[in-house]
DNA sequence: GTACATTAAATGTATATACATATATTTGTT
DNA sequence: AACAAATATATGTATATACATTTAATGTAC
């Protein structure tokens, strides 16, 4: 469906607002999609972003600053986070022998077997989710690089 | 900035995923450019959508549903939404006469006046916002309604 | 007309988030 | 070494958000 009828907004000033719109719309979206989704796995999707550059690091712990780089919400409150993730047993904390200041966080056996099973589930899910070719997601990919400027 | 520096991830799943990611990303990146800018006229994005689609209606009233169908963010709060707004001065509401279920929701003169001042300074940033060109636009805002589906 | 379902909006409440500030540690300057 | 500046993370607090529930009005079936 057209952003036009979406949000049932007829004109907009131009196409590189309409563009602005829809990007934060889809945005929206897709967050909420794959919040119903996470949501019966017991994790946000910032948890799980979490998790997922945890495994990228793993066998290496990361520190707080490393996860705020990569998050793709750069507001996020990490330190609260990770609270959460170790509670729930999916990460490890511990203070940074060579730097006190700093904390080494690694994502657990626990954590990896539940990305693990997300990505699993996830795999069979994005069938249904090919709407648009390869050749187009990567034309998308570069339209949305460079409105990023 | 390509994403891959972005969020230090070298490798993606496929260009499907990679583009879900940019479009979450790059919408969390304009609506933080947005807040900051709405932050200086004390409103944030989501009144200020409530105040655009109040404005398209006027002078005809929208009820809280109709709000809710044209936001970018279905799932926020509108009715403390509009509290806040009334309390700022810059909508009224009042019980609807064929249905006192609803509510007769109108943006008043402040409220049209801080967008015609939001409007005006908005057209000058824009043009410091110029990376893509229209026919750019175009397709992204095509490929971005494909991806919804 | 009564009873039940549906709809519109508001509210209670738990959790999340944003922002400023605090605490501890390290680094740099003199 | 003493002191100030910078850095890494945590925390306090106010506000926002999500979700379920409530209240009130309307619609529908009998």
């Amino acid at each position: 469906m057209k952003i036009e009828e979406e949000i049932k907004q007829k004109k907009f000033k131009n196409s590189l607002h309409k563009a602005i719109i829809n990007i934060i719309y889809t945005g929206n979206w897709l967050n909420y999609q794959h919040t119903i989704f996470l949501k019966s796995y017991g994790v946000s999707p910032q948890q799980f972003n979490v998790l997922r550059i945890l495994r990228g690091q793993f066998p290496s712990p990361a520190s707080v600053n490393l996860i705020i780089d990569r998050m793709l919400d750069k507001t996020s409150n990490v330190s609260r986070l990770i609270d959460k993730l170790k509670f729930k047993e999916l990460v490890d904390r511990k203070e940074c022998s060579s730097d006190r200041r700093q904390v080494d966080i690694t994502i657990t056996q626990k954590g990896l077997e539940l990305l693990e099973t997300i990505d699993l589930e996830m795999n069979k899910n994005e069938l249904n989710f090919n709407t648009i070719t390869a050749k187009e997601a990567d034309d998308l990919n570069s339209l949305l690089d460079k409105i990023r400027g």
